[in-house]
DNA sequence: ATTATATAGTGCGATATCGTATTATAATGG
DNA sequence: CCATTATAATACGATATCGCACTATATAAT
């Protein structure tokens, strides 16, 4: 790697790349046996942004193939946690909606979890979190853009 | 989630795996087909921290179960980028060198990636990744080191 | 209207990742 | 020494993720 303006950008998806690596294993080491991060995560995302959307809309949020969340969504619909319903707007597509067990498992999931995040917070320099999270928030919008040109 | 010092780390993790998941995606759509991420990084080690190591020195390096570092050495084995010696200082063990082919593939792959990178730095706010490069470098420790614990 | 093109979801196959158990070798304690 | 425990790598099975192809429906073009 050339000292270049790509160079500090490389390490930073280093960086990325672990950390999303060591914070999956804390999250899943708190979760019930047989679920992931990507289970949690969709759940998670149907309470904060609501639920009702299609599943592509879900894909799109969380930026993976369409096949990846068909299969999460059968994973949580086995457990009803969540539900499918034909869309009525669009015949060839449906509507994701979380169901009280599903809220539930968030609800306990994030119960687990807090003690280590306050574990890590208690850990970090002062204001870490707070400091980079809107510049993180740039540069994922930046990759979101980016991706569709 | 309530107003915590929690919130904002959950946050923060929630952008890292969504900056995780694009970085990835561009990577990878620059690599070869059939190759991922995770083989390119373990030959961008090898040539950063040296070669010689054991896999298990590997598996560390990177936050991954030691079965997973023996399935991606043996996909770079099979392409001849990498080559496994038996260890001189312990018969359980081997040690991982580089083969030219390795550092061939490396090479390339950072040339093929570089304009991306460039694009991506040029769109961003200047100095971000400068700014928050340490920080996250410290995030990082802070997960290694508790995960010991 | 009819045809062509685009889109939503899924089936299927390939590979990656991970957990558990196994084997071989080291290190340790008696 | 010998037995016990720890460690390195792997085999194996389960699930996740992804790409490709297919079906059904919607949208656009003529």
């Amino acid at each position: 790697m050339p000292d270049h303006p790509a160079e500090t950008l490389f390490r930073l998806f280093n960086e990325v790349g672990i950390i999303e690596q060591l914070s999956r294993a804390l999250f899943e080491a708190r979760l019930p046996d047989g679920f992931l991060v990507s289970h949690f995560s969709v759940l998670n995302h149907l309470i904060r942004i609501g639920d009702g959307r299609t599943p592509l809309d879900l894909a799109r949020a969380f930026q993976v193939p369409k096949t990846t969340m068909t299969h999460t969504l059968s994973v949580l619909e086995r457990h009803e946690m969540v539900a499918l319903t034909p869309n009525p707007k669009d015949g060839r597509s449906k509507r994701v909606w979380i169901t009280d067990a599903g809220r539930a498992f968030r609800a306990q999931a994030i119960a687990d979890l807090l003690p280590d995040l306050v574990r890590v917070s208690a850990r970090l320099p002062g204001g870490l979190a707070d400091r980079i999270l809107p510049d993180m928030v740039a540069l994922r919008e930046v990759l979101d853009k980016m991706r569709d040109t």
